[in-house]
DNA sequence: ACCTGAACACCGTTCAAGT
DNA sequence: ACCTGAACACCGTTCAAGT
């Protein structure tokens, strides 16, 4: 039939159909044999690719990682003043979470992901948009601050919790960050 | 031999056990088999008193939610000032995530639980420390930025984010969540 | 009313065998 | 080197049958 033995790209598709079943059904919908019918591959095969269960998701959410650090680079890029641009990544990073929630929780799944290529890449993102002039704490201190607020704002917020969900606008949003880091912000 | 047809207590044993399991080997290690084991039950007896295994696990986040609002609440209790009492509610908070992680990321997983309680319980416990009086914003406000700061520092310390795990102790904890919380502190 | 035993469909993982 | 088919131990859930 259309099956061939060789499947160079089968590692690619493993993970596109792998996100797909992610963002639809949310991680639990997961499954090896799932994904495997999904590529039309024998319920063996995905382990050629990936060592295990753990390791395909990890590859998945290794993915989001990347995307999240690009859309808040966008965002960031878009902004006026240094405070601007630390506000603009932090609505950059919850908008990412409302748009793909299965997605994101995976990402920070305690048993599913190595946590150094998330904290490089959230890190690495935010570093680059604060400059030391701009702060009232040191640097270390106002990406730990930033990070957990746009975090816990981002999680409640796709766990349903109804205060964060009576109104999400970004306008909302914006307000909240703006509000909160004020305190860091000089 | 041991094992009587009767087990009044089989429903608090189920649950003692999954948390039991929960906190040794994660919520990934539950499993209705496992827990019927650790119970001396068949493996259909859990299915008179849940309905199913996410059942199960949301009413072990039920007590979670009921141990979490009274460890906030003797925390804000010790404290003097209105400023110092949602401070040590917050310490509290991340406190428990910390003593706890699998018992607080399964509180918060997006399919295993209804959101209602939590947010009652933890929306209960901050209202009754805040007074507007105290305050710069709005009390709805004020309680959603405070719980978002707790719940981000909670959430990326136990996932293991380097940036949070570094300097975990109380002092730093508090030290963050004051300086953040002057923002909208009178 | 509560529990057991057996059953069903399904899953993660392994491995010898094919190409 | 990559994939298939079959196998193993295990799981969630159901249900007739026991007490």
């Amino acid at each position: 039939m259309s099956s061939s033995y060789h499947r160079p790209e089968l590692r690619a598709d493993l993970l596109a159909a792998t996100r797909a079943l992610v963002e639809a059904e949310g991680t639990h919908a997961v499954t090896i044999a799932r994904v495997a019918r999904a590529c039309d591959v024998s319920v063996a095969a995905p382990y050629r690719h990936f060592a295990n269960k753990a390791a395909l998701l990890g590859a998945v959410a290794a993915d989001g990682y990347a995307a999240l650090g690009s859309e808040m680079a966008a965002a960031a890029g878009r902004a006026g003043s240094p405070a601007d641009r630390l506000v603009a990544a932090g609505v950059a990073y919850v908008g990412f979470a409302i748009a793909h929630p299965d997605l994101f929780a995976l990402m920070f799944d305690r048993d599913l992901r190595d946590p150094h290529p998330a904290a490089h890449a959230v890190l690495e993102g935010l570093a680059a948009l604060i400059d030391s002039q701009d702060l009232a704490v040191p640097p270390e201190v106002a990406l730990r601050d930033a990070w957990a607020l746009a975090h816990g704002l981002a999680t409640l917020r796709i766990g349903g919790m109804a205060t964060f969900t009576r109104d999400d606008s970004p306008a909302r949003l914006e307000r909240d960050l703006r509000g909160l880091l004020s305190g860091i912000l000089r």
